[in-house]
DNA sequence: TCGATGAATGACAACGTTGTCGAACATTAA
DNA sequence: TTAATGTTCGACAACGTTGTCATTCATCGA
């Protein structure tokens, strides 16, 4: 490779020189400079950004590790915020993507470190609780969309209740009092929390809780995996003596599902059913009739703002909620 | 940062011993490596790649350029089945997303040859032709799912003439000889190729082609986005004298508005209309009811592919084509 | 003509590592 | 005992860059 030398020797000057030149330093003539310009381009010439980080004792890398991000439908948008607020500042990301396996969480973390990222970002596809790697401590860091049980590090979260008690109200306005609920396995946090955001927006509007309107769409962690889940959350509300006539779908397969499974009670959604949902999935929402009403969850905005953080040295360890976007088609309100 | 040398003081020996320790050379007093190792341990010292990238003139690094493969649902699978690849050869990637920006890819091209990367995979998240950034030919590269108009490099590409035809065949297998096609924006290359697949697997069964049954799902790159084009795709189809009895969707988008488009009919699919499609979009084909019977894009397997290429130094300008994996649900069959 | 001043340039060290070579020491054979 | 051999270890240089400091050269005022 060409080196720095190679063009001092081909320009006429010392290698300092060219330092200098390729550094917009001052204190080069300009017949010089172009000289030394000349050398460069002739030769071809890239800085070794390996010896640059040795000097500078800086690297420009910060690391992302992620457990599956990147293969799951639009969590990359997380990666998306994050890498655009990296640009911005001359940094690269190297992203290691370690499908919850503990050897390669273990290997990619040295490996980051060892290439001495000025900071780890761990972002989590799905908002969870994560057993943090203790490494983390050594080097700037923050959280994204998963939390360590004490509050050590920085951490941005999307704020569920916020999100459970938007999808529930859109409906209320709409004059809805029975209103069901499709949840997610119960053991993760979005289930919980969009549980009570519901149920918060009910109360607030005077309706009282009914235990019966709340649905199971899929199966806890150590339930066997069940493809008819939904279907029968779906027939058993609609067994009710009171059916509901509306409902929170806790993700927007669960509502694509719903479309469908109404067509064998007669029923329509956006005629009989009013529904919100979450997660804003582009491929399912928008191609739905009608339009589907979900919540978006803030990944973009989520990586945006955990980057914003690693650079402003805001490591006052707090936990951020961030919200979500209310997306909203039709199929929230009734066409008579 | 603690350094090599601090490692030697601690242990009190040369700094030479410890790098020895390090990279496991021979010719270390058992007695000398355990101390060396109790420094190490103790001042929990890390190499620094970039002094070892400097002495060893090897990044270790691959630089991964893609327009937009990490936002895009499934296509982070190629991503995937590269990094699983070059994990193995203690490689690491360096993704840079760069949205189809010109600048956005002179600046990435600019900083993975300044970090000296070992090799460039250029990724497009469908299947396209590219421009192809002079720069690549400075190292070894590959291309995935996009190719140049003259080969220059080893291109790897899904076999889109060949899903076509055993999208179509699965249909004529099961008896059917009137069978349309909604097609994907005819500009692009999978729209153009799977269509000549449709019409060899009908040529091969004898069956006529007729251009009343190719009706297209959505605009062309120069028309206005139109959201209802699946739609009047479908009505002109059902407005034939002699109605298709199947159909090859060209990507699950459009299979999933077909199923509920039909029922405007009176029809349903896996009754009245076998379906087949393009993608196996995971949050999609298999939710419908009937399952979607669906060709699903090797991204995995051209990220694995591309990287193994790079590996064995293929460097044979050849183009691979790999093949699509039928994933046979029941939408292709009809119930009586 | 001289020293003083400032601009342009170069010599050298250092960053942390590994390859080459030689030195020190122990062991073996004669 | 001596020489030969092998084992263990350290001194030194080099990778490509940038910061520090010194040197060269032209210019200027006295």
């Amino acid at each position: 490779m060409v080196s720095i030398k190679d063009v001092a020797e081909h320009a006429g000057t010392s290698f300092k020189t060219v330092s200098r030149v390729i550094n917009n330093d001052a204190g080069v003539r300009e017949e010089t400079r172009e000289r030394v310009q000349a050398a460069i381009d002739a030769l071809g010439y890239r800085p070794n950004s390996a010896a640059r980080m040795m000097r500078n004792q800086k690297s420009g890398v910060i690391g992302f590790i992620s457990d599956e991000v990147v293969t799951q439908p639009y969590a990359g948008e997380l990666l998306l915020g994050a890498q655009e607020v990296a640009s911005e500042h001359d940094k690269v990301l190297m992203v290691v993507n370690i499908e919850h396996d503990r050897k390669r969480q273990q290997r990619a973390i040295d490996m980051l470190l060892e290439r001495r990222v000025e900071a780890l970002v761990y972002a989590s596809y799905y908002h969870r609780e994560i057993e943090l790697p203790q490494e983390m401590l050594q080097v700037p860091s923050v959280l994204v969309n998963c939390f360590t049980t004490e509050a050590v590090l920085p951490t941005f979260v999307p704020d569920e209740v916020q999100a459970g008690y938007d999808a529930t109200r859109l409906l209320i306005e709409q004059g809805h009092t029975r209103i069901g609920m499709i949840t997610l396995n119960p053991q993760i946090v979005a289930a919980q929390k969009r549980l009570e955001g519901y149920r918060r927006a009910l109360d607030e509007a005077g309706i009282a809780f009914d235990a019966e309107l709340i649905v199971r769409g899929e199966p806890r962690f150590d339930e066997p995996a069940e493809s008819a889940c939904v279907e029968s959350a779906v027939g058993s509300l609609m067994a009710l003596d009171k059916r509901p006539t509306a409902l929170v779908c806790g993700k927007d397969e669960f509502a694509m599902q719903v479309y469908f499974l109404l067509a064998r009670f007669g029923l329509q959604v956006g005629r009989d059913l009013a529904v919100t949902s979450f997660d804003n999935q582009r491929l399912i929402a928008p191609g739905l009739t009608p339009g589907l009403t979900t919540m978006e969850l803030p990944h973009l905005e989520m990586g945006r703002a955990a980057l914003r953080c690693l650079f402003n040295r805001m490591d006052d360890r707090s936990t951020r909620l961030i919200p979500f976007s209310p997306i909203v088609r039709e199929s929230h309100r009734l066409k008579a």
